[in-house]
DNA sequence: TCTATTTCAGAACATTCGTTCCGTAAATTG
DNA sequence: CAATTTACGGAACGAATGTTCTGAAATAGA
């Protein structure tokens, strides 16, 4: 099943890893504040080259942030299970966001919550990518707390809670952008998972 | 106790008035986002008289920080009382939150939590801004939970709680931005309530 | 080998950026 | 009125920006 060679020179480099360099600099330096000139350095990509798979710095930038919620986000959103009670699957979730946040000590963070919702000031494009992103969250935590009971009718709908359970998280990828650490972090977590359970119409912690 | 007149030519401008159009743009359009040229014109300030005032764009943007929390977020942590019960106050400042969050329908969002925190990622000295403006809101917010006497020693402390309350409220700022009205930001807002005096150690609602 | 196709490297482009500087205008002090 | 002090308006600077272009390099097919 090897990809038949592509017909002219081949590329010199791995788009993956090249779309990694490119998060790794629009994270930690923004949308505004990456030039392409840089972005094409860490990459190793020439610039041509980036123009035609692109099309252009904003294409770019949308192809490093979905690279990044294909890599970095998807894991933590895979940690909500369900894999054991829901108790667990949230704090796990919330381990998983802080460690993403704090992933690279010299630039914490949150791509899509820091440099994306940064951008989506004036560009409309990135704005509608902002609330895609954050709607997909939502939803996929939305159906976690479905999947342990959560009743639709319940005085705290499986949706608010979520909304809730995401604002939280964005929260946190925030507080470590300000440069707190992990540790200092992880109470703020915990209470999290206890404040979001006691909406449970259920009552008792404990359900798959 | 009128000021006596200064010497030299006085100000064509406000210095307040022009701060806000300085908070305005830098919160539509980003630290990297404004440039100095637009900065002057729509602030009314001449570029030379700028650079004497500021020392620069850094020195301006940290003045607009600054302005923005003297007008826009101190009103918000106003709200937290004590003026009722803890779930009053803790209901009009999440109603505070959300009107400064979608107080500019063309920009939505938070200066400190979207263009500041954006800017923090290369800038130390923005960094620090960032953890002091953000250590500031969350001690006001456990003083409050302190003044409806939630222990200090409880399971989970005023400093976590303050500091997950701040964090939601950091969520909101980010949906916000991404262009969900203040309407459908409202449900998440009364289940941040609801969620964080379930944490309380006193149990029942209702304490001043 | 010759052609077609794709990528590469770097020069070149017009803008735009943050900053500095200079001469002029408008006020207070003596 | 002179002298001083402060603010104004705009030109000017070098550096950096996003983008385009040109020709050489490297591969596959004929």
């Amino acid at each position: 099943m090897a990809e038949a060679r592509a017909r002219g020179r081949p590329r010199g480099f791995d788009e993956g890893r090249a779309l990694d360099a490119a998060v790794r600099l629009f994270r930690a330096e923004g949308y505004d504040g990456a030039p392409v000139d840089r972005l094409c350095r860490e990459m190793r990509v020439p610039r041509a080259t980036l123009y035609d798979l692109f099309g252009g710095k904003e294409g770019l930038f949308l192809a490093a942030v979905a690279r990044y919620a294909d890599t970095r986000i998807a894991p933590v959103l895979a940690a909500l299970g369900p894999s054991g009670t829901l108790r667990d699957d949230l704090a796990a979730f919330y381990d998983a966001v802080l460690a993403l946040a704090t992933a690279d000590p010299e630039a914490p963070g949150c791509l899509v919550s820091c440099a994306l919702a940064d951008a989506a000031g004036s560009n409309t494009g990135f704005r509608a990518e902002l609330a895609a992103r954050y709607a997909a969250m939502e939803g996929r935590i939305a159906a976690r707390l479905m999947a342990a009971g959560w009743d639709v009718q319940a005085a705290t709908p499986p949706q608010a809670a979520a909304a809730l359970a995401a604002s939280i998280a964005r929260g946190l990828m925030l507080a470590a952008r300000s440069g707190t650490e992990a540790a200092q972090l992880r109470p703020t977590a915990e209470a999290a998972v206890g404040a979001l359970l006691a909406l449970h119409p259920e009552g008792a912690p404990g359900h798959g």
